[in-house]
Formats: structure tokens, C-alpha cells, sequence
DNA sequence: CAATTTCTGATTTACGTACCTCAGAAATTG
DNA sequence: CAATTTCTGAGGTACGTAAATCAGAAATTG
């Protein structure tokens, strides 16, 4: 039987009121007599219940999301996934609300920050560009108490507790693994497509390849990367052109969105083979691994990044470490033989 | 504020004491007075409080693991999961033993699931060998009301509630997926290395892997597989052998156990540059990927399983149904690159 | 219609914790 | 030493649900 406050109390030789005020850190306890009480819980073993304490404290986690609109398939999968979470609210004791920012759009991120009140917000989980107002925002909200995680890209500088995502270097470095061992030895150019460098995500993938590149496979040489701000049609234009100006260039390595515009791109080079890594699975990718357009994508499961967010801050809200392993986002590698 | 047990009475115009009959179960009610509280339930979208109801109920939830022994590191690893699930046991309501078994020992496994009593589990996970001795066995249990789940390896004909394991088809598939494209197009011979056709993981990876390979890379021609027991020295010895023996290898997958043994064979072939993929992170195959021994490994989360199987057990002794997705375990792929 | 049997209502206690009040003890101050 | 101030104890109510008892109402049976 686990113990309870009654066991600490009687260990300790004090009362209930006490152990209460010790345990919640109320005032009014002469330090020896928090010394006894943190004995006692320590001799037993004691871990507070927090499915009672959440009872009987009535307790809801009011949690923000901020997420970046816009036609962005991975955005907007990441969307249904917090809006599966609300669903399960009840259950969750979350209350949770989102707020939709213009993409590419620091100072939209900053204003949200700025205007959220402790009292309606325990914790905040936003996809952040990586900027220096944005940082302060960040630092300025934590200050204030409100616990902020990061979500898919992540805001090194800051003091977020948390960042729900992807090791977007070792994402960079799979890239580069594969392409390498793809192309087998056989020498050419990769060109590399990114959203912007603003976002740290895009910024850790790039480097995690170039360095894998130059270390492992010294015969690729890297072409860009070319900034789309994962727009499709900007995607289509800045690969159709590349393809067209280079003929050195075998392989492609996508690591933001605007999926749909490479596709177009590739399927009117039908003359030369290339060796195609992107990210994300969408209806988009998915059928262009299917035929075989894509060799391989690079995937984030943003359900798990969404559940781990509201672990991670509802844990520290109430004053806990989460289960480290379990929060760690995996990097999923799918092949056109093991898509879900 | 969510409707409580008094809101569904008053709604129903019954007493809280047959609402409390209805909700849990229990017998007295009429048909019409039970539809009745149904109706309030679903009007008011009343969702009962877990903890409240585990406050009230004092309710812990007896599991038993069931795994089996021996030196197999993926085995202990899994273990050792288990064992960490167990220092959480106070705070998840959980009671957890471990029952470890001789591996490929069907028998053992009847034995123990035999003795389970279903008042001191309501849960048990076990790793399963695929023979119909332990089917029936698992079935039998179920109809005593054990929840039963499969770890690692399934029981397909079986009445489990759920396997807590990577899809292995898909598993088999990519490893010929990876495989084939690290060939690219050079023709030559893969030697597969398997532990025991009687493991369903096992047959389910090999049958994966031919199928890619027959489909997409018919310049691969598939030696064995050979069954070692998942015992290293075995795997060495035949692994020696058929190098030896055939000149036309280009390519291993060792889709079992036994990795040291494989390690150890490799290390004798320095004249030959195998493609070289395997199964699970473990020191030994962590040390061979960085080492360029090995160019992929394809690895699962025990951790996960445990986590999941834990958390579809305590779902179904409550009647509910799991999050699916979030128990979906993936099929992690490493290369040097991206090992953690 | 009386005698059952089957349902239902009203009420109570318990789970482990949080939070409140109030009285009184202990320590500190002047 | 008296007058404070600070600390502690005792006791209560509440959270939402489970589970039990017992009396009385409703339905069923003979």
C-alpha cells in the first residue's frame, strides 16, 4: 500500500496541516519542521497522487497552440492533430485553443506571445521561426511563468523547456546517408531545396547533409540551397530551372515543403533519372514514392509531437520531469516498402 | 464544467444510485429505466473521470511480462524496459512481475500462462512463439478474462486484444527496399540469416524481404534462409560458411538475433565489401555501423512496446479503447548517420 | 387481491489530496 | 516578563466516483 499524507504526518510527528503546507510549499513552516516532513517523505517513499490532487484541485491545463497557416500539408496535418487532442480533452483535463499566424511571419508570432495572459495559458506550444523578437517574446512569456515548448522547429537561444521535434541535424545527416549509399559511388550534383533559413529546422537539415556529404561521399558536390519559403509553385520554378541550367545534377534533396511543386518539377525530366530524398509524408509524397519518383522521405509523426507537447507541459505545470525516452520524436525514413 | 453523475440523475430523472447501477453495470435495473440514463448520458455528453473512479476504486491494475531468458541483448534491453515501467508502477496504479522463460521453448510458455490466475493479473504481455500450443493456451486465458497483448512477436490466430510490435512484413520489405537501392542494379547474391521459422516476426521479415526483391530487384537472388537460434555462435559459423562457400554474396540481411556472431564473421572478410544490413540497436551493432561494418540497421523501440503494451492493457481492464495511432510502433531505420 | 419478487430512491462512507478556519502553542521581541 | 508575532494542530468541506445498505415503490405471480 502506498503511503499517503496521514503516513507522513504520523512519521514526522507532525499534523496533516503541516504536511499539507510542506508539500505545497505554503508559508508558515519553521525549516525544521520542513526538514522532518521531507524526511519522512523521503523514508517512505512517498509520491503525492496526482489523479487525487488533480480531483480535488479541480485542476484544467489551459494550453495554446500556434501554428502557422497557410496550405502547408504538413502544417495542416499538424492542425488535425491538435484538434484530435481536443477532442480528448475532457479525458486529458486540457483545455486547449489554437491560434493560427501568418507563415514566415516573426513578428505575427510575437504579438500572439505578447498577449497572452498567465491565467488562460499554464503552457504554450508554438512552431517558432527562429528570430531574435521571437526569442525575447519567448523569454518574455516565460517570465511570466507560462511554460513554453517548441514545436517541429525549435528556438536554441530560448528558454523553452521543451522542444517537440525532430534532431533535425541527424535528419540532415540520414538525408545525406542515404543519398550517398543511393547514388553508390557514382559521382554528380545534389541540389538542395529549402523553405528558409529562418526556420532553425531547415537550417539543422541543411547542415547535418552538407557535413555527411563532405565527410562521407566526397564525389557529390551540393548545388544551393535554393530558398522557396516552402511555396509549390516557387519549388517548381527554382527545380525546373536548376535541372535545366545543370546537367550534373542526379539527385535532389527536399528538405522544407511545397512537396507538390518538386513533383511537378520531376515529372517533366522524365529523360534523367534522379535520386530523390524530401520530407514528410503527405497524399503528395506518398504517391510519388509509390512511383517511384521518390526514393525516400524523411518523416516527423506530428501526432506523437502533439501528444508530447501536452505531456511535456502539463508535467512541468505541475512541477514533474516527463519520461525523457518516451518523449523523443523518432525519425521515420519510409521507402516506397514500408509506407503506413 | 463536464457533466457529473448528479447532472446525469437529475437529466434522467432517476436517483444517483441508478445511474451508478447502470454506469458500472450492475444488475436491477429495468430496460427502459437503463435506456433512460443511456439517453441522459449521451444528451449531456457525459465522460466518466477515470481518476476519480481509480481514486474511489483503490483500483491497481496486476500485470505480468512474460519473456524470455538467455543472453539475446535485445531481449535484456526489453527487460530492462520493463523494469524501468515498474519504477513508475506507483504513480501509473500498476503491479507488474516478470516471468522469464527459456527462449524457443513453447512449453515454458504454456506452462506459465496456465498458472496465471485472473485475480492476480487483469493484464499479460508476452513474447510469443507462433505454435499452436501457446495459441490455444492464450486463448484459454482470454476466456478466463485476461486481457492478453503480444510483444515483439505476434500470435496472429489468436484471441490477443493487441500486438504491441513493428509491422515485420513491412520491416522485411524495407530491408530489401534498402538493400536493392545500396546495390543499385549490381547483380549478385543476399544471404539471409534468420533466428527461428517458429517466431512470426521472423518469418513475417523474410517473407517481406523476398517479396521486395522478387519485384523490384530480380538481379538479387536470395541464399537460405539459414536458422541459427538466434545464438551468436552459430550465426558466426554460418555466416563463415556460406562466404566460403559462395563467392556471389554481395549482401547480407540478418533479420534475427545473434549479431556478435555476425560481427565477428564479417571482421574475417576484409577482402570482400559486403552490403550488410541487420536488426535492432545494440552495442555490438551500433559499433558495427560506425565502423562501416554494417550500412543499416532497423531497429524498435522495446521501450515503447512496454510503454504501449502497459497502457493498452490498464485501456482494456477499463473498457475503453486506446489511441491507435499513438500505439503504432514504427520501424526505425539507422545508418551511422543517425544513430542516437 | 394478497404475496412475492424485482426495481428504485435516499443516504452514507470511502478514496487521497487541497484548502480553509480557528484556536492555541511556541518562539521572538521590547 | 508581557506583548507580540510566528508556527502548529485539529477539524472540517470539497472534488467525482464507487459501493453498500435499507426502506419503500412498482411490477409480477399465484
Amino acid at each position: 500500500m502506498r503511503p499517503t499524507v496521514y503516513d507522513i504526518a504520523a512519521e514526522a510527528g507532525v499534523s496533516l496541516a503541516t504536511v499539507d503546507r510542506v508539500l505545497n510549499a505554503r508559508p508558515g513552516v519553521r525549516q525544521k519542521t520542513v526538514d522532518k516532513v521531507e524526511a519522512a517523505v523521503h523514508r517512505l517513499g512517498y509520491v503525492r497522487d496526482v489523479s487525487a490532487a488533480n480531483l480535488a484541485k479541480r485542476r484544467i491545463y489551459p494550453l495554446v497552440f500556434i501554428v502557422p497557416g497557410g496550405p502547408n500539408s504538413f502544417m495542416r496535418g499538424l492542425e488535425a492533430e491538435i484538434r484530435a487532442a481536443m477532442q480528448r480533452s475532457a479525458a486529458e483535463r486540457t483545455s486547449i485553443r489554437i491560434e493560427t499566424v501568418p507563415p514566415f511571419d516573426p513578428a505575427a508570432i510575437v504579438s500572439v506571445l505578447d498577449s497572452l495572459d498567465p491565467a488562460e495559458a499554464t503552457g504554450v506550444a508554438l512552431v517558432a521561426t527562429d528570430t531574435p523578437e521571437v526569442t525575447s517574446a519567448v523569454d518574455r512569456l516565460v517570465e511570466k511563468g507560462v511554460h513554453v515548448a517548441t514545436l517541429v522547429s525549435d528556438l536554441p537561444g530560448s528558454q523553452r523547456i521543451h522542444f517537440c521535434g525532430i534532431d533535425n541535424l541527424a535528419a540532415g545527416r540520414t538525408a545525406g546517408g542515404l543519398i550517398g549509399r543511393f547514388r553508390g559511388d557514382r559521382a554528380g550534383k545534389v541540389l538542395v531545396v529549402a523553405g528558409s533559413m529562418k526556420l532553425s529546422d531547415h537550417m539543422d537539415r541543411a547542415s547535418g547533409f552538407a557535413e555527411v556529404l563532405r565527410a562521407e561521399f566526397p564525389e557529390l558536390e551540393i548545388v544551393g540551397p535554393v530558398e522557396t519559403n516552402d511555396d509549390a509553385d516557387a519549388v517548381r520554378q527554382a527545380v525546373t530551372a536548376a535541372l535545366a541550367a545543370d546537367a550534373g545534377i542526379t539527385a535532389i534533396y527536399s528538405l522544407g515543403a511545397g512537396t507538390r511543386g518538386l513533383i511537378e518539377a520531376l515529372a517533366g525530366h522524365v529523360s534523367r533519372k534522379l535520386t530523390v530524398v524530401a520530407h514528410e509524408v503527405t497524399e503528395h509524397s506518398r504517391q510519388a514514392l509509390a512511383d517511384g519518383l521518390f526514393d525516400a522521405v524523411i518523416n516527423q509523426d506530428c501526432g506523437h509531437e502533439v501528444r508530447s507537447a501536452i505531456r511535456v507541459l502539463k508535467a512541468r505545470s505541475d512541477g514533474l520531469m516527463p519520461i525523457s525516452a518516451q518523449e523523443r520524436i523518432r525519425i521515420d525514413i519510409f521507402l516506397k516498402d514500408n509506407l503506413p
